[in-house]
DNA sequence: ATCGAACGTTCTATTTATCGAACGCTCTAG
DNA sequence: CTAGAGCGTTCGATAAATAGAACGTTCGAT
């Protein structure tokens, strides 16, 4: 009669930063010169809870993040951005895209990097790879000795496993990196 | 005194697919050998709650579904891709990752193919590119004329402006599409 | 001035997502 | 055979997300 797992909450804190959320969703409406009203209304929405949501209070279900990513005509993936990216310490933003489970395996990641960031990668294990695809803005990117600026549409592949650059100047950039781990552990 | 945009449900039918997420759930699920049981409280969610969410009733709130890719160590989109991707009628499944709205403008999308799946596209307006990193399965890519067969983690890019080939054997693929629109209209 | 329309906020009502506790089931230990 | 533990489901209670109606404000038209 002892029923099994019983107590909640031996997850701390794992809450969702609806504020970062909110503000994210006012300024997408705002970009669009669209008032709180209309969207609410277009999307299929109280406008009561629209407006919730943008004040940061809110746990929105994924009905009404769906209606508003739709009539927003954003990826649903750039709504919820503000809750899934890691916001790095100077001005970094990466959030996994997705995960291959083959040999080699590759992991994807979105990245963006505010203006005037220069940021260096220490290198991963031997034989990684990387893969930059540069989504808007320019960002200079590669190995120490070979780095390369890219432009929107530019892709760029070098080795991983030394010191590598991401870096952009007076405009912020968003890219697609795809990071490709060895079929087996290469020998130095 | 009359109030703004008064009547709701100007928007038929854009309910989500909550079966299919259902099965998604479940299948993440099963595929770790975990008991519904032990994912609820790991999660820290009720198990009635997950359990309806697998009957494929449910609009899970954001804050639940964090939980449960935070658990399952999936990225979010994973999780509600049955939810995002448009399932084609055969075997091809398509999702807007992110759009660039720089000059090139730079679409992504994550692209997903069942084995044996041979899919040409009659080519976008001049002067388009594409650029195709596979994740996972092996994957013929490319120009009518030159094609490729790519492992995880290789790169194609090719003009897009003409026919090109989608096409996987005996096992599926799935793969990041960058689609790259030319600054100006190319002339003919 | 005054009216009316749209704005964003706040209030109450209702729906419903979530919770916690049962239940019936299977399986294993003893 | 029985007792206990885990499983997935179902049920009532509760908390919360959403809906709808009011409010105070601003702004343009008349």
């Amino acid at each position: 009669m002892i029923d099994d797992h019983l107590r909640l909450d031996p997850m701390p804190e794992a809450s969702i930063d609806a504020e970062a959320l909110g503000r994210h969703l006012q300024q997408l409406r705002e970009t669009r010169g669209w008032s709180l009203s209309r969207l609410a209304n277009d999307a299929g929405i109280a406008k009561s809870n629209l407006c919730r949501l943008e004040q940061g209070n809110g746990n929105p279900t994924l009905d009404t993040l769906w209606r508003l990513a739709a009539q927003l005509e954003v990826p649903f993936g750039t709504l919820i951005k503000p809750v899934t990216a890691v916001l790095d310490d100077q001005g970094v933003q990466i959030q996994l895209i997705d995960q291959g489970h083959d040999r080699p395996s590759v992991d994807v990641y979105w990245m963006h990097l505010d203006a005037q960031v220069e940021r260096w990668s220490l290198g991963h294990p031997k034989g990684v790879r990387e893969t930059i695809t540069v989504i808007s803005g320019s960002l200079c990117t590669g190995a120490e000795a070979l780095t390369r600026t890219l432009a929107p549409g530019d892709s760029h592949s070098f080795a991983a496993d030394g010191p590598h650059l991401y870096a952009t100047e007076d405009q912020a950039s968003s890219a697609i990196v795809t990071i490709v781990y060895p079929s087996r552990t290469v020998p130095t």
